[in-house]
This record gives structure tokens, C-alpha cells and sequence, in this order.
DNA sequence: CAGTGCATCTCGATC
DNA sequence: GATCGAGGTGCACTG
């Protein structure tokens, strides 16, 4: 485990270890201003932040609040350290789309760098992939008789999370969320079954699987003719 | 500004600094395991990872990979460390919804804490409002006799980006996007065309504004019968 | 590469 | 506190 760290380090030694060490993470706190410039634009006033370099191009300006960053470049960007009017300055660049950071430290009070080693992947269970096991697994628990034929089913309106029949022969479509719902949800079942009626099959019946709905969202499902099915991930 | 690092730290030492320093930036370079519950459940096996912990009551978890920390906690979260079999534990808790996230730390390698001085706030262009403010300010961009009569107007579907009438007295609702749209952003100006229809107003016009359009959505748009006007928040 | 939809989305505004 | 929609959303996955 290679660790080093700099104490209010000199533009220049900080530079350095920045521009030197390509597969470590590199924390800096410091005073900064931030420009960003890309899908939108920025400026953020100089301020104390912490700025988080990744191995993989990833970059981030944490402020002491929020758990989103302030500012940052996505995973891919190259980034580079110079001295610029002597203070310390790293930039971020990608292109597709063309995008640029700037930071611009007056101080840097302290720096950190280390390769990690990580082999973990998080397990994560309760998702709408859980959801869809579930429904796969036991079909009767969205009503008796439904019989899944497929999922990610593709239409004109886009994959459908499961496509099925009822007990009396009745194209099914499910939209299935791993948590209460808003109009949005309701909007895309909705889209999915008027695809699927465009595409000649009659009678559609469109489920909306979810542990609960908003009520602007029942009154759309009411409105519309839809249903909807209480079950979550897990119970 | 106060600012304290450790090399190394005994689980006690890292223990004291983190369970004391309440309005500190907080980062931790160790070697850890992360469990979490809450809104879905998830557990990350050991690994180097940076774990921040900062005064608002947020807490991430980075890996050296990715601009989305693999575990996290929001903005408002009580964090308390302890010492648990040996080793500095982390536990970070809310209420509404109920959520736990426990990391323990095989070792800590190295640990700072800084009070941070940020009064700056981001100033970002290029957004959404901005594209309202154009379309404000100059409604013919949209199409000559637009005239625009609120925004944010409510609507039983929600509320509506901007409403008005044609030259013709045609009633139109606006949904502006920033960037380019799927098929969502058509789905949501259905949902708003379909909701004043129901409200009583009649030949109602729904106009997408947006830089671009993808095919599906061009497809669904034609099918719903509504528009789209290729404006940008800039130009 | 673009398109599509999920996410422990986060976040602000509004009711 | 719940609801609703924007976001420089990020991200995986598919064509």
C-alpha cells in the first residue's frame, strides 16, 4: 500500500504527486475556484473543498454539505496538474461531449495519495430486477391465472418489464418499480399498452406493480383504465 | 482553520477524532466493510476505499472507481463511531425513511479532519429555467402569435412548464427540455394535453422544446398528435 | 456510439 | 412530511 500525503505542500510539489500518480486516489483539500464549461456551465467562487482525483478519470469537488458534488468530471476525463501564476491548477477534460473543469487551488492545506485495492463487488438486493424475480417466480401473487410470457418484452414504445396473458386469454403488460410511484410510471404503462393496441392486440390490460401510488397517480390510473398491483421487492 | 491528520491511527485514536470533531470535513483512507439497510439492503465485502464524512451529516463511500460512491448516506444522518472488536466502526443512521449504513474498518491508514469556510454558491447556466426565460422573454421563437400565459401553470396532470395560446386562440401547452428527450418527455406532455382536455378546453396543442428529439419520441409525438420546436437554453 | 430506463437516485420547490 | 419534476443527473445494458 503505497501512502503519501503532503502537508500545505508547495504549487509545485503538489503538482507533482497530481500529475505523477496515475493509479492512485488523490484527496486535496484546499482553497479553490471551480469553472466548468460542457453540457452546461459553471463558476463556483473561491471557497475551502475537498477535491477527489480517481485513477480512472473520475473527478470531484465536494463542498461541506450535500452528497452531491459541487462540481465534478465523470469516470474517462484526463485530467492534468500545472502551475499556473503560481498557484496550483488541475484540469479535466473529455470529449463526447467536449467538456472542461478547472480548479484553481490559492492554497492547498493538505494532500493525500493512495492505491487501493479492491476486489469487492456490493451486493445489493431490493431492486426492481428482485421485484421482477419475484413476479417470474410466482405469477399468481399479480392476480391467479396470469401466465408471464416474456420480459424486457420490446414494442414501439419500448421494453416492456413483463408481457403476459390473463386466465381468460388477455394480453397483460406489467410495469413493475421497486417503490411508490408518481404520474411518471403511469405514463409510461400507459404508453406500452396504447403501443401494443396500435400493434393490433385488443383488450390490453396494463398493471402498474408497486408497493403503493400517489393519489395524482391513481386518478391517472383510474383515468386511463389501468390497475394496480401492491407488492414490492421484498415483504 | 483547523486542520488535524492521522498516519496509521489506532482504532481509538481515528475513534476520538471522528466521534468529536462534529463540524469537521472528515476523510478516511482504510481498508473496510460496508453494510447497509434501508430503502434497499446491500453489503460491500473488504477493500481500500475513501469514506468521507462531512458536518451536514452526510457520509460516501468511494471506491477507486466511479464518480457514485458505492454506499452513502444523505445530508441530515447522525454518524457515531465506536470501537468494536478492535476496530474503528462507523455507523451513520436516519429516521423517514429508516436507514442504517455500518462500515468497519479493518484499518485506517490515514484520516483528516478540516473545518471548511465555503460561502460560495454555484452559479450554473444552461439549464432548464434558462430555456424558460428565453422562450419568456421572446415567445415568437416558439411560433410567431405564441402568447404565453403563465408557467408552472397547475394542471389535474401537474404543473404545466408554460401555457398559452396560438394566434389562432388555439390553446398550447409548452414542456421544455434542456437537452435532447426520449420518450418520457413526450409522455409527460401527453399526460398535461390529455389532463386540460378533461379540464373542458378543446383542439388542444402540445409543443416538446427541446434541442433535439429522438426517433421513438418523433415516432410517439406524431402518434399523440403533438409538436416540436428545436430550441436550446443557449444557442 | 446513441437510446432507453433504473436508481438506496439527489435536490429544490410547493403544497 | 409527501409530492412532483429537473438534473451537467450517473449507470448498465442493448442495438
Amino acid at each position: 500500500m503505497r501512502t503519501r500525503t503532503l502537508d500545505a505542500p508547495a504549487p509545485d510539489e503538489a503538482r507533482a504527486l497530481v500529475d505523477d500518480d496515475d493509479d492512485s486516489l488523490v484527496t486535496l483539500y484546499g482553497r479553490c475556484e471551480v469553472d466548468y464549461e460542457g453540457r452546461a456551465t459553471s463558476y463556483l467562487g473561491p471557497g475551502d473543498r475537498l477535491v477527489v482525483l480517481k485513477p480512472d478519470g473520475t473527478l470531484l469537488v465536494h463542498t461541506d454539505e450535500q452528497r452531491t458534488p459541487v462540481n465534478w468530471q465523470p469516470p474517462g476525463c484526463d485530467h492534468t496538474a500545472t502551475v499556473h501564476e503560481g498557484r496550483l491548477r488541475v484540469v479535466s477534460t473529455r470529449e463526447t461531449p467536449e467538456e472542461t473543469l478547472t480548479v484553481d487551488f490559492d492554497r492547498v492545506f493538505h494532500l493525500t495519495a493512495m492505491g487501493m485495492a479492491d476486489e469487492a463487488e456490493l451486493a445489493l438486493d431490493g431492486t426492481e430486477a428482485d421485484l421482477k424475480r419475484r413476479i417470474l417466480d410466482d405469477p399468481t401473487i399479480v392476480e391467479p391465472g396470469f401466465v408471464p410470457e416474456g420480459d424486457e418484452v420490446p414494442s414501439s414504445a419500448g421494453p416492456m418489464d413483463v408481457f403476459g396473458h390473463d386466465d381468460e386469454g388477455t394480453p397483460v403488460v406489467l410495469e413493475l418499480k421497486r417503490r411508490r410511484v408518481g404520474p411518471d410510471a403511469v405514463g409510461q404503462l400507459n404508453r406500452y399498452v396504447e403501443a401494443l393496441e396500435r400493434e393490433g392486440e385488443e383488450d390490453v390490460r396494463g398493471i402498474l406493480v408497486a408497493p403503493s401510488v400517489t393519489e395524482r397517480a391513481a386518478d391517472l390510473l383510474d383515468e386511463a383504465g389501468l390497475e394496480h398491483r401492491s407488492i414490492g421487492p421484498d415483504d
